[in-house]
RNA sequence: GGGCAAGUGGCGGAAUUGGUAUACGCGCUGGUCUUAGAAACCAGUGCCGCAAGGCUUAAGAGUUCGAGUCUCUUCUUGCCCA
């Protein structure tokens, strides 16, 4: 068997794919991107999974007459260079060049058709100076604002920490009790975009409907009502909000947030004082509120019920009311609510059943949260849930008592961060207390390269210099801001950069972002499905606001989610883990540790993180068995948005099999030319065409997996007619057609072999004739519903010529011999049923 | 706890408008070649059965001439939110 030196001919054609044009002036554009990566030191497995699928698209396209834009570009800012530093004494920036050098390189070793002449990364100076711009524009637009609110605080990192870094209520790297803590930050105002970002999902119809339900969860608009509590010592009101209006006959206490305005009244005594401080040290989070022990404060203060005459509500400071949802004030319904439920056990307040759980006795051991029927609630008495919120909303309007309302779940984004390695946010605070924007013409404000990041806190506040500035207009002393934003503010654009990454005028030239935008198929991780998603919708939005020129709300037409790549995992007999090269596979079941022979346990196939030490190398395998191989495997084994799971054997068996198809290119090359048989012939091509037909929408789909099973059907095809009476002509016209269907799925190869035959036309997807295909069918034959044989028919054949067929020759003959036939069902090209 | 997916051979998976279930690959079995191994090639491979045939898409019911696909109930797993 001829073989081929894939390392030779990968790097071959890789100097060949370097700057890649995938551009066709006259086509209709095409934008293609995937999620750019956080230049961590290597590239793992799911780069290559999610950058092979973006190649497959943009060549196809490509092929297909598009004019393609398929940039890369570097998520550099973020915490892992600066803790890389305080470790190795290395500089974040070169930390990150440093890694942005090696990942390139690698990239390059997969054969992707990126145009690196569009490359950006984000910790430079030429692309932050624009972010900063933004941020201006985005400031002097009302779209930024300052606000104090209570933040999730590390106490051991220092540092403020994002919903998300929070793990069971304890930092994500520390591990430290995660504490509320006051503090001004800096916010985009995302949720004036609330109405907009929830209602304009429906436009996205690329998009998986899964992700569009988390995105509408996050937002999560919700109805219900505020209603106003009178105090009975004074008239002084407090404002409810609640989405269950209907318990409100079932109301036994009113929760505060410690900082609602009536605890003015309790700032000098020392026991709310101790109870406020005890509070803020659960965190913000949703979850962190539902799991917290719940404690109160109880004010000696009552209000009115607002319904029933004489009935008094305690009022309580709670810790899991805030004071940034809703009003800061709830009423506590126990029955009908978890967290009420499980404070009113403790404090020993009433527990009222207003809404009939279906049960005898009403008695219960928790909140019964369901729909039902009310009950206790007088003139709501017997209607259901949905009827009784109407009702007592009309009915709290009527009286004057409050109003219909709707609220977002969605928080406003704090962007500060206290943190050196981000983009600094150009805003300087004057001597006179007043904090405006640096003047454009100064920036961009840059980082300091000299930076002492061992001390704890902010460390541009920290540093000697730095943050001493004037204000240009009036020459006045002033300070920087020493916050950084949050990276995920750097990559709210970047798509809108890569269409023209080097215009200095400002973050994007208009023209070519109208030509190239919105993103035609966007490729990325499910997990940024919420967070990235809608921070990049809203920087569309808020663009769209400020700028006249540009008329366009949503950044990503289409997008794909791919699934993440698995690997099993291994512990020693100690519950260690262990590297997947420190462990010998003896047979299926066996698994022995290379350096001692000891019990290998094996665990579950789990997505592959350093953690777990389940990682597979991607360059390793490039060298080992070739990119195209590589390429190959990822894409074959799985759907693409479902998992993978990563396997040596089937990335060496893509290997094998593509020596084969180097294999059998070479052996047509070298065919000696046959006899013709023209109906033969014409079958083979028929077949051919067929699968490519197949592959073509298998493509379409997205369904990759399927496009490399036909590509083993058509391989076979060629292997069984090698010898059969069919001309040289024709074969090499189908092998090349094949080849150029390989081309976006294993690139080298694919040119590798065009090559061996001369071809020049390696830009044009093939043409496939939709009607030379294979004319005999295969129809099925069932009696009474079940299949008793398969005949082989022409195409379209008729009910009549069908039924003679099998009453002359078909297995099915015996089952209908004797009886009658009640009725027949015929489906053309499909199956002919008859019920006897 | 709520929401959303999904459940098909030993394994990954096909079956995109209700119409041949198990395509294609891996693994396994036997054979050819080879000093041996690797590679390559040939044949077989859902289950039961000697066979004829029967059974089979998590379990159960329903609609239909016909259900992996539609409806309902239950179970299990995964993801997101809590």
């Amino acid at each position: 068997m001829e073989r081929v030196n894939f390392r030779a001919i990968e790097k071959k054609w890789q100097k060949k794919f370097a700057n890649f044009k995938l551009s066709k002036p006259k086509g209709k554009k095409f934008y293609c991107l995937e999620m750019f990566p956080y230049p961590s030191g290597k590239i793992h497995m799911g780069h290559v999974r999610n950058y092979t699928i973006g190649d497959v698209i943009a060549r196809y396209k490509f092929l297909n007459g598009y004019n393609v834009l398929h940039p890369m570009g570097w998520d550099a800012f973020g915490l892992p260079a600066e803790n890389a530093s305080k470790q190795n004494n290395l500089h974040p920036k070169e930390w990150t060049h440093k890694n942005i050098e090696t990942m390139k390189n690698q990239l390059k070793l997969l054969g992707l058709s990126i145009d690196w002449d569009l490359e950006i990364a984000t910790c430079n100076k030429d692309y932050y100076k624009h972010q900063q711009e933004i941020f201006i524009d985005f400031f002097n637009e009302g779209l930024v604002s300052r606000k104090e609110t209570y933040v999730n605080w590390d106490p051991v990192e220092n540092t403020v920490l994002a919903n998300e870094q929070v793990i069971n209520g304890r930092g994500w790297r520390s591990n430290a009790l995660v504490e509320r803590k006051k503090l001004s930050q800096w916010f985009f105002n995302i949720t004036k975009f609330s109405k907009d970002l929830l209602e304009d999902l429906e436009k996205l119809s690329g998009w998986p409907d899964k992700v569009k339900l988390m995105q509408k969860n996050w937002i999560g608009k919700s109805y219900g009502c505020e209603i106003n509590f009178n105090l009975t010592n004074n008239k002084e009101l407090i404002k409810v909000f609640t989405t269950r209006p209907d318990t409100i006959f079932g109301a036994s206490f009113i929760a505060l947030s410690v900082d609602h305005p009536l605890s003015k009244e309790f700032k000098n005594k020392k026991d709310f004082e101790n109870f406020k401080a005890e509070s803020n040290k659960t965190g913000t989070t949703e979850e962190a509120l539902a799991n917290a022990e719940k404690i109160g404060y109880d004010t000696g203060l009552f209000v009115h019920h607002p319904f029933i005459q004489n009935k008094k509500i305690p009022i309580y400071f709670a810790n899991f009311v805030l004071m940034d949802y809703g009003t800061g004030a709830i009423f506590g319904c126990p029955a009908h609510d978890q967290r009420d439920y499980d404070f009113a056990k403790k404090y020993k307040l009433g527990i009222i059943s207003v809404v009939s759980n279906g049960q005898v006795g009403e008695k219960l051991d928790e909140a019964y949260t369901g729909d039902g029927k009310m009950i206790n609630s007088d003139f709501l008495n017997g209607l259901d849930t949905v009827r009784a919120k109407e009702k007592i909303i009309k009915e709290i309007e009527k009286k004057k008592f409050g109003k219909r309302k709707t609220l977002f779940r969605l928080k406003d984004w704090g962007i500060s961060r206290q943190r050196y390695w981000g983009c600094p946010i150009p805003m300087i605070y004057l001597e006179d207390g007043n904090i405006v924007p640096v003047d454009k013409s100064e920036l961009p404000v840059e980082l300091p390269d000299e930076i002492d990041l061992t001390s704890k806190g902010n460390p541009l506040d920290s540093h000697p210099t730095w943050k001493k500035t004037v204000e240009k207009k009036t020459g006045k002393k002033a300070t920087r801001e020493t916050d950084t934003l949050d990276t995920f503010v750097d990559s709210s654009w970047y798509f809108l950069r890569f269409c023209s990454p080097k215009y200095k005028l400002g973050p994007f030239d208009e023209k070519k972002l109208n030509y190239w935008m919105p993103v035609d198929q966007y490729i990325g991780g499910v997990e940024h499905a919420i967070l990235h998603l809608l921070y990049s919708r809203f920087f569309m939005k808020g663009i769209n606001k400020l700028n006249n020129k540009i008329n366009l709300t949503e950044p990503f037409n289409n997008l794909f989610t791919q699934g993440m790549v698995c690997h099993e995992t291994y512990k020693d007999e100690n519950g260690n883990w262990l590297y997947p090269d420190e462990v010998t596979k003896i047979d299926n079941e066996k698994y022995l540790k290379k350096i001692d022979n000891s019990k290998v346990i094996v665990g579950s196939p789990e997505s592959m993180s350093k953690s777990k030490k389940n990682t597979i190398d991607p360059e390793t395998m490039i060298n080992q068995y070739g990119a195209d191989a590589v390429r190959w495997f990822i894409l074959s084994d799985s759907p693409p948005e479902k998992d993978v799971q990563w396997s040596d054997v089937g990335v060496s068996s893509a290997n094998k099999f593509l020596q084969k198809i180097w294999n059998l290119n070479y052996q047509i090359s070298k065919r000696v030319d046959k006899k013709i048989n023209r109906e033969k012939e014409k079958e083979f091509e028929q077949h051919i065409n067929s699968l490519s037909i197949k592959i073509d929408n298998s493509i379409d789909g997205f369904r990759f997996n399927v496009s490399i099973a036909h590509f083993y059907e058509m391989y076979s095809l060629f292997k069984n007619n090698f010898d059969a009476e069919i001309s040289n002509t024709s074969m090499n016209n189908n092998i090349l057609k094949m080849m150029k269907l390989m081309m976006p799925f294993t690139p080298h190869l694919a040119h590798e072999c065009l090559e061996l035959f001369k071809c020049k036309d390696l830009d044009n997807w093939p043409k496939v004739d939709k009607k030379n295909i294979i004319t005999e069918i295969s129809l099925a034959v069932q009696v009474n519903g079940k299949t008793r044989d398969v005949v082989k028919v022409n195409k379209d054949s008729d009910e009549k010529s069908v039924t003679n067929l099998i009453l002359e020759s078909s297995k099915a003959k015996k089952y209908l011999e004797g009886k009658k036939v009640m009725k027949t069902i015929f489906v053309k090209n499909k199956i002919v049923n008859y019920i006897v």
